[in-house]
DNA sequence: TTAGACCTTACCATCATGGCAAGGTCAAGC
DNA sequence: GCTTGACCTTGCCATGATGGTAAGGTCTAA
């Protein structure tokens, strides 16, 4: 029977990703070419939903097209190291602890001038003196 | 005297930005057009230099471009009200607020995952399964 | 048969930045 | 005066993940 067969819209609505990102994520390779009807519909049985919500699972923690490429291998070789998907992910929180710190560090620099800044009607502000300091 | 101007690559070493950020601001009129040399060359005195470090500075703390506009009418602006300045500066720091704590929801669900992999020869991993999870 | 919801492809935009290519300019050394 | 190398110019392309829009084909239910 038919009812196993999603088209994009159905296939988007099942994982959470959006039709056009599917289409995307097709053309950069992240996903096969999609089946089709005779009429040029992308078709999407159970299988493909699966992978679509494994890739959406991944981009909900932040990784990228390449690692989420990278996972899906993983994940498809029944044979893998746990230890390499440890790695992976281990590499991506590193990532994140970067990015976090960064903007930490923007966060508690400004919250520092802004705690300075008396914040009224007048024009003396310690936030633009710290901007146009050498 | 010349010894005040500076073409655009000692504008870019005086003022840390690359000359090809340089153009783009002036590109998009976050900067106003640069002087020219007969020649065609781009040249900045002291003050095109003053405004490219404070432009340097906000971006260091993270400020989208539109915002660095804003903020440097607000510098121009001398009875600028000291408050626009301090909202604007809040508004970004929710912004950063709001990013970490995006990151930082990764992270720890990510950490979770991967306190959980024994991360060795073995093929089962329960980051893997996580992501293929309904 | 027709309306409306859906599909297709092909562009353009975001945001900040980098790279490359083809060509003009300038300064220093011979 | 000429050459060389460093610098400048513009213009185009690329990133990464996503959204939008437009023009046109398809499907389904009334």
């Amino acid at each position: 029977m038919q009812s196993d067969l999603y088209n994009i819209g159905q296939a988007a609505k099942a994982s959470g990703i959006s039709a056009k990102m599917i289409r995307h994520y097709e053309e950069v390779g992240l996903l096969p070419a999609a089946s089709r009807t005779l009429s040029g519909y992308r078709t999407y049985n159970h299988q493909d939903v699966h992978m679509l919500r494994f890739i959406r699972h991944s981009r909900d923690l932040g990784f990228s097209i390449k690692q989420i490429a990278d996972l899906l291998s993983l994940w498809r070789d029944k044979n893998r190291a746990s230890s390499k998907v440890k790695s992976l992910a281990a590499e991506h929180i590193e990532m994140l602890n970067k990015k976090i710190e960064e903007l930490s560090a923007m966060k508690s620099e400004l919250s520092r001038l802004v705690s300075c800044c008396h914040g009224d009607g007048r024009p003396d502000c310690p936030i633009l003196d710290s901007l146009s300091s050498e």
